[in-house]
DNA sequence: TTGTACGCGTTATCAG
DNA sequence: CTGATAACGCGTACAA
């Protein structure tokens, strides 16, 4: 070989090793147009090829000012609605060439924050920021403060939550899917509802009690007893095993989402409860995990990969003026854990 | 202010601000022990708060030859076992204050080549690869070649899987493991086995396949029917249709994974068989899924979360002469889906 | 201890 | 269409 292992090779090794400039090596990768002679352009290819050469990113994004890869953030990659809407976003991510970069603040609003500076002083070209909203105007203007140093470096950034940000958001109708779902119940014959709320500050939390109290209030129906926990399976264990304690007559339990009914669930079955017959159970997003849970949970589907995807496009699409709100309905999908009540 | 928002604030706008030189302001956030005077120090801290600060990270990039991310290629994020592997990783990352940049292969080998050109080009200071590896020669080299590439650049990497790469290795032990499930399973009574296994080119699922014949051989038990399909839940389901269709008396399904294990279930479910009364099951890897499945399942535990941290232990400490291999062990985990067999 | 100056690998500008 | 050359932001010998 024309060259000794001496570090990593470069667009200069490429450039001598075709023959050419550097300039224009650089540009028979990424010139605007072909305005490279073809012969040229195929020598520096070959040399490329040969040497092995790799871009150097880091280089790249200095000369520029912009990376290709976008931040993720995350509340917690091993939960199936985080690890769905991330599949999404990495496979837009993938079909444009851009590379991902992930971070879970693991319900920490303040390492949101840091995650983002941590972001964009890597230049990412935009962030993704996934997970409810919370309340706290303290936690927003420092939140609103780091989008705006963000913005600042170049980067365009959209949630995927309720719209409380002054950027893009894809927006789940949270509050008119738990309306319909709570129609859809009544409808069924049930009476006497739970609801199985995350922190009160949790704004998709709050929305999906709110729209499910609006549901049954305009059927007509007695309010939910309400119990809240954390958003967790955890929490959904916790919160059931509560109101099982205390014993009232419910016949329908609402979790907020999957991941607490599913947790519901097994307190039930560690309780002996068998559903449906003892208890009605439904919950919120359709979690791929719900396709082996028995009974088959009742739900309010999200189309959380194609969240994702929206969320990617969104955020490499043109800069509106005013931050754009894309909303995506929530599908109610009754299943076995909520079947017609029969009269008791 | 004294500075108009003319783009990104820089170390030189930070030195500015402080009335230091650039290098001081530099040594100041990263200088090699104590070399920067108190009051000098906290000056630049100041200004730096003031000016909203975020060092690029590309420049740093450039300067230092490395980065602080590392790169982690699984083969899809939205997979159990892939995103808690994945949470170890994070977790262990973000202690350390690195970034983590993630890609899915989706199956595909030859993205798991490229994709790790694409960290290579990013410099990343090191790359975890999960996911078995694969037979092929032709592939091996290809993938052996790019990794010395990356190396070459003064990046690490380490694999979670067979150790079949050069490189440190995180090892879980499904021949050992499927071996003992077998004994136990036998030890429970049954002695009709079926297995389901992946494709026949993935090691993870041959060694499997391979420790559960050893474990049968040495009970002395007959040799199970072994059927092969996707690695995957569809391709579990898959199997067990292909399995049951064929109807001969097997009394018990090992499903070399646990999403594969679970699609079965599906189609038991579907077709009216009730585990484990009319059959027996059991997968490997316990995925967090398992918790919410029903009948409880028998099944091989892997510390996913504990490989991934692992890995980043292994990838960030110091290089050794020769590949290490941290071995984990699987820990049998007998469930309802594998009761006592009860003469029949 | 602090400051000056150079280099890192690319892109982009401006002459040829 | 091609080739010098100046940025880009930071780390770090080297000099003071």
């Amino acid at each position: 070989l024309s060259s000794s292992p001496t570090g990593p090779v470069t667009l200069m090794d490429v450039a001598r090793e075709a023959g050419v400039s550097l300039a224009t090596a650089s540009r028979a990768f990424n010139g605007s147009t072909r305005r490279v002679r073809e012969d040229l352009r195929q020598r520096v290819f070959a040399a490329a090829e040969k040497l092995d050469y790799s871009a150097n990113s880091a280089a790249q994004a200095m000369a520029r000012g912009r990376t290709n890869v976008v931040g993720l953030l995350v509340r917690d990659i091993a939960d199936p609605y985080f690890s769905s809407i991330a599949a999404g976003v990495m496979r837009a991510a993938d079909g444009r060439g851009l590379l991902v970069t992930l971070a879970s603040t693991l319900n920490d609003p303040a390492r949101e924050v840091e995650h983002l500076a941590s972001l964009r002083g890597q230049r990412c070209r935009s962030a993704i920021l996934v997970g409810s909203r919370v309340q706290g105007r303290a936690l927003e203007e420092r939140l609103e403060q780091e989008i705006t140093a963000f913005e600042g470096t170049g980067g365009r950034v959209v949630t995927i939550s309720q719209p409380r940000l002054p950027v893009d958001t894809v927006v789940p109708e949270n509050r008119a899917g738990a309306r319909s779902l709570a129609l859809e119940l009544v409808a069924l014959g049930y009476r006497r509802f739970a609801v199985l709320a995350g922190p009160t500050r949790l704004l998709a939390s709050k929305d999906r009690v709110q729209g499910f109290r609006d549901g049954l209030a305009v059927a007509g129906v007695t309010a939910p007893v309400v119990v809240s926990g954390e958003f967790s399976r955890d929490g959904g264990y916790d919160s059931m095993n509560e109101l099982l304690d205390r014993g009232n007559g419910i016949d329908c339990v609402f979790a907020v989402n999957d991941v607490m009914a599913v947790g519901a669930m097994a307190a039930c079955r560690q309780r002996g409860l068998e559903l449906p017959r003892d208890l009605a159970l439904a919950g919120f997003d359709d979690i791929v995990t719900l396709r082996d849970v028995n009974p088959a949970l009742s739900t309010v589907r999200l189309p959380l990969e194609d969240m994702g995807r929206l969320a990617l496009d969104l955020v490499e699409s043109e800069r509106q003026q005013t931050p754009r709100v894309v909303k995506v309905k929530g599908e109610v999908l009754l299943r076995a854990s909520t079947p017609r009540k029969v009269a008791s």
